[in-house]
DNA sequence: TGCAGCGAATATGTCGGAGTAAATAGGGAG
DNA sequence: CTCCCTATTTACTCCGACATATTCGCTGCA
C-alpha cells in the first residue's frame, strides 16, 4: 500500500458475464461460448472471426485469455488461425465431434437432428459389440460391480440421482471388462452426452416402462458368459434409449414436424 | 493422495527448437513435445509438473506460449491445472485417445501394444459397419468417386505415395457415403493414424499380397447393395491391415517377444 | 493434546502493451 | 499480361505486473 499503485478501478469489469461460471476459468468460459456459437450455427465454416483485439475486446478480455480460448478450440479442430488471414472456422469434416466438450456444446443448444441420428447410429454399432467383447473378458471383480450397481439401481430407480449414478457405474464397468481403452473412451464420451440430453425427458413423462429387466438381461448374459446374447440384450438397451429421445424431440420442437418425422421414420 | 511425484525438466533438454518445424506454431511445438512425453509415459499420469515459470525458462519460450501449450493439453484431457496445485498429468480414462493429435503423439514413439491392439479391435467393429451403411445409402456420385478412386490405385499401387492416397480417397468415399458424422470423424481418425504407423513397414518388406482384388470386393458389395457382403468384405480388408501391422511389430522390436507374441496370439 | 478457524505464502490466472514474423494484397517493373 | 517485390495487416511471441484462488501453517481455544 506504501507504492502509488496502479489504481485504475474498471467499472465497467462489473459485467457478471452470464457464461462466467465459479471455479470456471475465463478462457474455459470464452471456448464454452465460442465453442457453442460455432456449434449451433451463428459462426457457420468459413467465416472469418473478427482480429484479435477487436474479438477481444468486444468480449471485455484481455487477448492472453482470448487467445487460449482459441487455443482450445483450435486443439478440437473448430477453428485454425494464420497470420494475416484471420481466425476461421474450419469445415465440419475437421471438427472432432467425438470430444466430450464438442459433444457438450452441441447439445448445449438445439442439437442437429441428423447429428443425434448419426450418434445412435454409431451407440448401436459399438455398444452391443462391447457387450460381446465384455462377456468374453470379464472377471469376477467386473461381475461384483454390475452386480452391485444393478441392486443401487433397483433401490433407487431411474428418476432419483442416485440411480442415475448407479446406471452410469453398470455400463461403466461393462466398458472396463471390455480390457479395451479406445472402446471405453469412445463409448463413456457419447453415452454421457446422450444421457446428459435424456435427462430433461424425465420431468416431461414416466418412463415408458421398466428398464431394469432388460439391464438384468445384459447382466446375466455376460455373466454366462455368451458373447452373442450379451450383444443382442445390449442392442435392445440402445433402441429403448432411442425411443426414449425419439419421443422427447417429438414434445420438444412441435414447430419443426418434418425434421422430426424424417428422424422418427429415420 | 497424491501418489505422484514431482518432476523436473530433463536436462538434455537444452536444445528448444529441434522439435520446431517452419510453419508450425510455437505452442504448437511445446504441446506437441508435452504430449509425446505424457503418451511416451515419461509423465505418469498423478504426475505435477514444474510450475509455470520454472518449465518455461527450461524450455527456452516465454510464460504465454507455454500457457497455450497447457491449455491445448487440458482441451484434449491429458492435464488439469488448478491454482496453487500445479499442473498435473490426469489418469488416463480421461484421456481423449481418439483425438487425432493424440493418436499421433501415441504413434510418435513407440506404441504400446495393447493400445494397439484395442484400436483394431474397434477399427474391426466400426469399419464393416461403415461400409453396411455404405451399401444402403450411396448414390451414383458416391460410387464414381470410389471407381475413380480404385482406377487410380490400381495404376499406382500401394507402394506409390499416389497409391496411398487414392487408397484413402477410396475409404474417405466409403465414410462419405454413409451420411454419419460422427462414423466419419471416428473412422478417419483411427485410419489415419494407422495408416499412418503402417507405412514405414513399407521399406522393411514388400507386401504379402496384391490387396486390390479385396478393394474390389467392397466396391461391388457397396454398388450391388448389399450391406452383408459389403461388411464382411471390409472385415477381410481390416484383417489384412491387422495381418500387416502384425508382422511390422514383430520385426520391430525383438527383445520384446512376450509383448508381441501376446499380441499375435490376441 | 487435539481441533478449528484464520492468516500468509505461493502458483495459476488475467491483464495490457511492445515488438517480431508471416502471409496476403497491391503496385511496379519487365 | 506476368512476375516479382514491397507494404500492410494480422497473428505470434515476449515481457512484467497485478488479481485470484487454494493450500499450508500458525495461532488460539476447547
Amino acid at each position: 500500500m506504501t507504492t502509488g499503485k496502479n489504481i485504475k478501478v474498471d467499472e465497467a469489469s462489473k459485467r457478471s458475464d452470464e457464461t462466467r461460471g465459479p471455479g470456471r476459468r475465463l478462457h474455459g468460459a470464452i471456448a464454452h461460448r465460442l465453442g457453442t456459437d460455432i456449434l449451433s450455427g451463428k459462426y457457420a465454416p468459413g467465416d472469418v472471426l473478427s482480429g484479435e483485439v477487436a474479438f477481444a475486446e468486444e468480449l471485455k478480455v484481455s487477448r492472453s485469455a482470448y487467445r487460449e480460448a482459441i487455443q482450445v478450440l483450435s486443439a478440437k479442430g473448430l477453428v485454425a488461425s494464420r497470420p494475416k488471414a484471420g481466425t476461421r472456422v474450419l469445415p465440419r469434416e475437421r471438427w472432432n465431434l467425438l470430444d466430450p466438450d464438442v459433444l457438450g456444446w452441441a447439445f448445449a443448444g438445439e442439437p442437429d437432428i441428423e447429428f443425434v441420428r448419426s450418434l445412435f447410429e454409431l451407440r448401436a454399432v459399438v455398444e452391443p459389440a462391447a457387450a460381446r467383447f465384455a462377456a468374453q473378458r470379464r472377471d469376477k471383480d467386473d461381475l461384483k460391480t454390475m452386480k452391485d450397481a444393478l441392486a443401487a439401481m433397483r433401490r433407487h430407480t431411474l428418476t432419483t440421482e442416485a440411480g442415475r449414478s448407479a446406471d452410469r457405474d453398470f455400463h461403466n464397468a461393462i466398458l472396463a471388462a471390455t480390457r479395451n481403452a479406445a472402446l471405453m473412451t469412445l463409448s463413456a464420451s457419447i453415452g454421457a452426452a446422450v444421457n446428459w440430453t435424456t435427462q430433461f425427458k424425465q420431468r416431461a413423462r414416466a418412463l415408458p416402462r421398466n428398464p431394469i429387466p432388460d439391464h438384468v438381461r445384459v447382466y446375466e448374459a455376460i455373466a454366462a458368459g455368451d458373447p452373442e446374447a450379451a450383444a443382442e440384450a445390449m442392442n435392445v438397451l440402445v433402441d429403448l434409449a432411442l425411443e426414449d429421445t425419439r419421443s422427447a424431440i417429438e414434445d420438444r420442437v412441435p414447430d419443426d414436424d418434418h425434421a422430426a418425422a424424417e428422424f422418427v421414420t429415420k
